[in-house]
DNA sequence: GGGCGTATAGTCCACATGGACTAATTGAGG
DNA sequence: CCTCAATTAGTCCATGTGGACTATACGCCC
């Protein structure tokens, strides 16, 4: 059993797929792009990275090259788009992730990309995690227990206790988007995202 | 200026200078000791990268090879011992983390190595740690603001809003922290670890 | 007592990361 | 009008990561 493209999607990967949902694009644009919309909040965007990135997506044939162009001297610009498995690519490796509480990271990567999928099917997702926080918040819970109950040293179970506060503001958070999600109340999907006026004007100005 | 064996540390790293700080050990019991700690709530434990870093280790002047040893027809077994850079290395570092908000995961190592520390000190790099919270607690809301001024879709701004949430989270758990490391409430200390038998017991037990 | 799974202790390698580097071009200041 | 900094577009390489692999020894089940 092969691993395949969507097992080896690096957060990069994911990244670059997204912006090519958006149209077109050459390495450099969507280094602009992400700094543009301080995508490095969530990645770090160095060019080492995210070429090689860029390469490994198009040998898993998940990305073509539309062609080299040049102007006047100035470096060649390799423009790529996405293939019809790189579109499925995207929204599959965010079914995966979105889910999962391991992976922090990840998870913040996956959220942002989101809105790539229709909202009933985020909810799904999204309702999924509420379970696993929960489950992950009873095994801290007695975990903490028992490690007191064998004199754990306390200085120790900081960490733990922090995690504990973190995953339950987060089970808040969670509710009030799912609240907002199935009211309706929050604009959501990829036709809504496309739309927006800004996002395209964003785009425009990061091309010349 | 040559970057230091500090800068160098990976999470890895610092998890083995801080194992040694208890002890002599081999390889191979430190991997028993973090199972059995649950340490991999905080890195990924792989045989790869743990004996990658320990030739590290070696290499940059943090640890020294204790000696060669086998029984049997066993694989040999290399013990390491802590230098005396290698246990300033470890504070060193847990210094220059424990305040910072970026680096998340390596923030979770400091805070669980931070018994390495005595508790003024730590008292001091939190409340800096705070200071800094407060500031990027700033930073998100007026980007917040200035976003929606701006029409940037709603769904983007959603993974703001959970770092948001989960900054405040944190902002209360470190008070409480605080609180009780002043009042003393809390015991810490490199000492006070050293003494809980708790971890006496469970070096021993992962010793043959 | 023969086989089979797991523990012991570690090596090896493919791939990913990010910092340093190149080289031309535009813009802004004195 | 000349220079110096920043921008544009991308390459290269040292280092780090983690999964796959090796090989012996112990336990235990039938």
């Amino acid at each position: 059993m092969k691993k395949d493209a969507v097992d080896r999607l690096t957060p990069m990967g994911v990244m670059v797929l997204a912006l090519l949902r958006e149209g077109d694009m050459h390495p450099y644009e969507m280094v602009r792009l992400m700094r543009a919309r301080h995508d490095d909040r969530l990645l770090t965007i160095t060019n080492g990275t995210l070429y090689h990135t860029v390469s490994r997506l198009h040998r898993a044939g998940l990305i073509d090259e539309l062609g080299i162009d040049r102007e006047g001297n100035r470096p060649e610009r390799t423009t790529y788009s996405l293939t019809d498995a790189g579109r499925d690519a995207v929204v599959t490796w965010v079914r995966r992730e979105l889910p999962r509480v391991d992976r922090p990271a990840d998870f913040r990567i996956a959220l942002a990309e989101a809105h790539n999928l229709e909202r009933p099917e985020v909810v799904d997702l999204l309702r999924a995690r509420r379970g696993a926080l929960v489950d992950d918040h009873a095994r801290h819970r007695d975990g903490l227990v028992r490690a007191r109950e064998k004199n754990v040293p306390e200085q120790v179970l900081v960490e733990i206790e922090r995690q504990e506060a973190l995953l339950k503001a987060e089970l808040r958070w969670l509710d009030s988007l799912l609240n907002r999600l199935e009211a309706q109340s929050l604009p959501w999907g990829p036709t809504a995202f496309q739309n927006s006026d800004r996002y395209r004007a964003q785009r425009k100005a990061a091309q010349q």
